[in-house]
DNA sequence: TAGGCCATCTGGTCCT
DNA sequence: AGGACCAGATGGCCTA
């Protein structure tokens, strides 16, 4: 969890200064691992998998959708006897049919989960960290408010640029001697609250980005 | 070894 | 009735 906590400020620090490769080590500095990572976004149902699967395991689902052979109801009542996932909780046998249905049931779920996996990785895809090989993806939870900085950045951005459009309009341009107050809310302090190296309080951090829980913030972690 | 993240199964609920 | 969606439970894998 604690690359979660890091991307609520300093990462989008990062985003918004260079993308990708300051943006991996500050938002996923945590998160980069050996190359070898935990590849799990593509499950490998035909890998060197022991012959009698865990409940919970890719092997295990494959066992329970359909794909197994003949001993698939001996796989299925020995995952009845643990009582593990893909047990029900009563634990009694099912009828034929009613098997059947559940395994269909499991077969829409899963790719239910599959097409929401391959939605996060499209999202991944376009926001701004570093894609590489050697970073490890991220997690789906730092996707989701690593895409939402990003939003309230770009947002944040575009209201900027139009006030400053408004202002090149009424004005005369920036050659006359500028006024502290219009130009203020252009500045890259604006723009970019917490720039790199100047550690911001925690709570100019979190104001940037207010939708931002706390609880995933490490500087409130630390201050409060 | 604990914690984080994940895939999967499952039963419940809601919608068409 | 069947499908979509959701949340809880469970166990595997990986890293610090």
């Amino acid at each position: 969890m604690a690359e979660l906590k890091s991307l609520s400020g300093d990462a989008f620090l990062a985003l918004s200064h260079g993308y990708a490769a300051a943006a991996a080590s500050l938002a996923l500095g945590a998160v980069q691992g050996s190359e070898a990572g935990r590849g799990y976004s593509a499950p490998d149902l035909g890998g060197e998998l022991p012959a009698a699967p865990a409940p919970g395991t890719p092997a295990a689902a494959a066992e329970s959708s359909g794909e197994q052979s003949g001993d698939e109801d001996d796989a299925f009542e020995q995952r009845r006897r643990r009582r593990g996932p893909g047990v029900p909780a009563d634990g009694r046998r099912r009828p034929r049919e009613q098997r059947s249905l559940r395994l269909s049931i499991n077969a829409r779920e899963r790719r239910r989960m599959h097409d929401l996996n391959d939605a996060l990785d499209g999202l991944r895809a376009v926001i701004p960290y570093a894609h590489s090989p050697s970073v490890r993806k991220l997690s789906k939870i730092a996707t989701l408010l690593l895409a939402k900085n990003y939003i309230l950045m770009q947002a944040q951005a575009l209201d900027e640029m139009r006030r400053l459009v408004a202002y090149l309009n009424q004005g005369q341009g920036l050659a006359a001697p500028v006024a502290a107050a219009p130009l203020a809310p252009f500045s890259q302090a604006t723009a970019y609250p917490f720039s790199a190296g100047a550690a911001l309080p925690c709570a100019d951090k979190c104001a940037v980005f207010p939708g931002t829980p706390s609880a995933l913030c490490k500087h409130c972690d630390e201050k409060l």
